[in-house]
DNA sequence: ACGGTGCAATCTGCATACAGCATACGTAGC
DNA sequence: GCTACGTATGCTGTATGCAGATTGCACCGT
């Protein structure tokens, strides 16, 4: 008996599609409150209504479409306020994320990461600045997403994906590229060194730091985006009375 | 124009289809493993098996059914480990959710949070241990997720409601009904005080407190009841190299 | 010109039909 | 008797058809 490899089975087409439209989503393909028109999808994808309701069911539940009051769907808009709530709860899964890899990441996670932090540092300053971001937050995503698997704890990894997810979508709601993110670089260093230590109290002082300083770059943008360009994003309004990453 | 009510309109198939399958999952009234086939649903539920699809989708992606390899669905089994991780989730994000509660939480809000714990402890010895141990089950969760709602925090209180689910679900596979659980009125009293009194410390440490003890009594509980009926359970391990509620 | 009513187009919700696949069972050959 | 193959049955995946609802528009009346 040879060892024949299994064959590789395609995936569902409803599963195809909820890959596709998410991917699509989380790129900006669709314009702000557009309706997602379940025949339009499905003459584009080449398939039948039944695999996009399947898929639209699972993105509603992703949080990443919403529906609009009677039947329809379109793309979540995330506000403001709402990405001032994710960066809190983000921080709060990611203090424990953190702590759990620096008990439990394996030599060979360990090392990734550095290869994330490693490739981050490389960036050359010389290309398009765009792409030098976009390449840099997918490393900063890659770089976190390792660091809750490390922790062993698979909820959390699940738990966090969902928060991911809601950020990017900010992001290319708000095509944010502000070059002070290039700063998560040095964040990224210290939080993995703290994790290759085994030091939990300042790994999750790293993590904090981080996370703040990200969600004030991230707000200090979008405002002054929506003061530059009123009345196109939702949830203008003022912070202070947010809890905001506190404890 | 006389003010006439809209009139009340069912909602769709699939919702309802959804809510009865999540009502009978958490109620325990699928065996273990056992296999949820669409077309014995659809007849029980007298519906076809486009909404049933639809709702075992968001059940899935709920984490409360489990794909079992080759297309099957079944409702999906909470393990030891799984228990203490879910925990190490739910203390995170509740830290957040007393802080912002201690923050936001309105007079309309405490004066209920308050109720609850009035509710709980009223609750007379005299009755049947499991339904008391029931009616108190109900009590914490409306306790911990109006807290959760009081923070104002939206993505927070998804979460948490999904972290909750689970571990309703783990409780009906292990049936549990530990006489211990009755301290928990104590620590929920606690709990309130410091968010009534606005000290966002005390009610952390309160929370964390209160949702250390209980995970210590959930993981003893079950592992006292998998070492009594051996191999009924999965992930039974020595659960010591957890990082387990650290931080 | 303006408001209201009726109609047409479009979309969602649901049911059903059909095809492919997995599993279980029975049977034939050894 | 045991193994291996063939077959039958049941389940999932997908497409499609139909009914009800919503929206936009045109037409009519005032």
């Amino acid at each position: 008996m040879v060892a024949v490899p299994p064959i590789q089975r395609s995936k569902s087409l409803h599963e195809q599609t909820y890959q596709a439209l998410r991917t699509s989503i989380l790129s900006g393909d669709f314009a702000p409150s557009e309706r997602l028109v379940e025949t339009q999808l499905a003459q584009q994808l080449q398939v039948s209504r039944t695999p996009i309701r399947e898929a639209l069911r699972q993105l509603q539940k992703d949080g990443l479409v919403t529906s609009d009051g009677s039947g329809g769907l379109q793309v979540t808009s995330i506000s403001v306020i709402d990405a001032v709530q994710l960066y809190d709860c983000r921080l709060a899964l990611e203090q424990l994320s953190v702590a759990g890899a620096c008990a439990q990441a394996t030599q060979r996670q360990l090392a990734q990461l550095e290869d994330y932090v490693v490739q981050a540092e490389a960036l050359v300053p010389g290309k398009s600045p765009n792409l030098k971001v976009m390449q840099l937050l997918n490393l900063d995503y890659g770089f976190h997403r390792l660091i809750a698997e490390s922790s062993g704890n698979r909820w959390l990894v699940g738990l966090l994906d969902q928060v991911f997810d809601k950020m990017a979508l900010l992001r290319v709601q708000t095509t944010q590229h502000n070059p002070e993110v290039l700063e998560i670089r040095i964040e990224h260093r210290q939080i993995y060194q703290a994790i290759a230590e085994r030091q939990v109290d300042r790994a999750v002082a790293a993590i904090r730091s981080h996370l703040m300083a990200s969600q004030a770059r991230v707000v200090g943008e979008v405002q002054q985006l929506s003061t530059a360009n009123p009345s196109s994003l939702p949830g203008d309004v003022d912070l202070l009375n947010s809890p905001s990453l506190e404890g």
